[in-house]
DNA sequence: TGCCTTAAGTTCAATATTGAACCATCTATC
DNA sequence: GATAGATGGTTCAATATTGAACTTAAGGCA
């Protein structure tokens, strides 16, 4: 065997994500980079309040490197970074309303980027669903257990 | 509409491509890198002596980010950079036999890593496949049509 | 209380990626 | 042939990401 499916598939993952990485960030009038969205998309559908550490893990990403995204979404006033009352070590990472809004435009700007793509595809994209999203949570289980190189 | 079930499904793309990257790259002992293994496979896969540009526009990269990456797998001696003697400006990306080894060597470990997973899903990723490789395709397709931000 | 370990967040140095600018060479058209 | 425009590849400055180290504060336990 030289390849798996399973290989085949993350393959194609890889240059999916890629290709719509760049297709996204050239799209954005204003420069707001993927990474940003994704906290901005997160925070809308899980709800705010938590830390940047616990960002941080949600998103397999390092502490300084979701310091630095949030610092840009503060910057832009699409966040807030509240006192966690119950910690004085910790932050809050609020939305704010104009990052609610700013993620509804991109997502709007998403759906419609992606509707000629859509259409011509139908109904395979749902159907493919489950297996990622199955795939998605088998791979986040096994985080800590890696084949030692 | 919040959410089309493409834009769900690159969300969990995205994911997926956050957690197998650092997966893989906190896997390998000398430090390889993603881009890295990916030039490799590409040039295992589809044949060696294309030059940056084109190596560069096939990973939707800038020309820089290929010629860091070429001199990355140059110093490792896992690839040659050959002159065009078709073209005095063009390189041709030659694959060495230590590169060869060492893409194959990548493969068996992310098959091996990849295993327990694998035999959890089932037959579901060889299922998603034809799907992703359509939407990979359409991306292909319309990487010039651009929405306006 | 006092001590030790752990977690939250930032700073810092090193490396990666990008877009713009640049030189050398090829190609098309006159 | 000559010249204008396009392409291959690199260098450079700016920004992003990372791991290590550091500061501050919680939490456990004697």
């Amino acid at each position: 065997m030289t390849d798996s499916s399973l290989f085949a598939l993350l393959n194609e993952i890889g240059i999916i994500e890629q290709l719509a990485r760049t297709r996204f960030e050239r799209g954005q009038p204003d420069g707001l980079r993927l990474p940003q969205f994704t906290v901005l998309n997160h925070l809308v559908r899980l709800g705010d309040g938590r830390g940047p550490a616990q960002l941080a893990r949600a998103f397999q990403v390092g502490k300084p490197t979701m310091t630095h995204t949030l610092q840009r979404l503060e910057e832009r006033g699409f966040i807030r970074l509240d006192p966690d009352p119950a910690d004085a070590r910790g932050k809050r990472v609020m939305l704010t309303e104009a990052g609610r809004a700013r993620r509804d435009a991109a997502v709007r700007w998403i759906n419609d980027d992606l509707a000629p793509v859509a259409t011509h595809l139908g109904m395979a994209p749902a159907a493919a669903l489950p297996a990622l999203a199955a795939l998605r949570e088998a791979l986040d289980q096994a985080r800590d257990s890696a084949t030692p190189g």
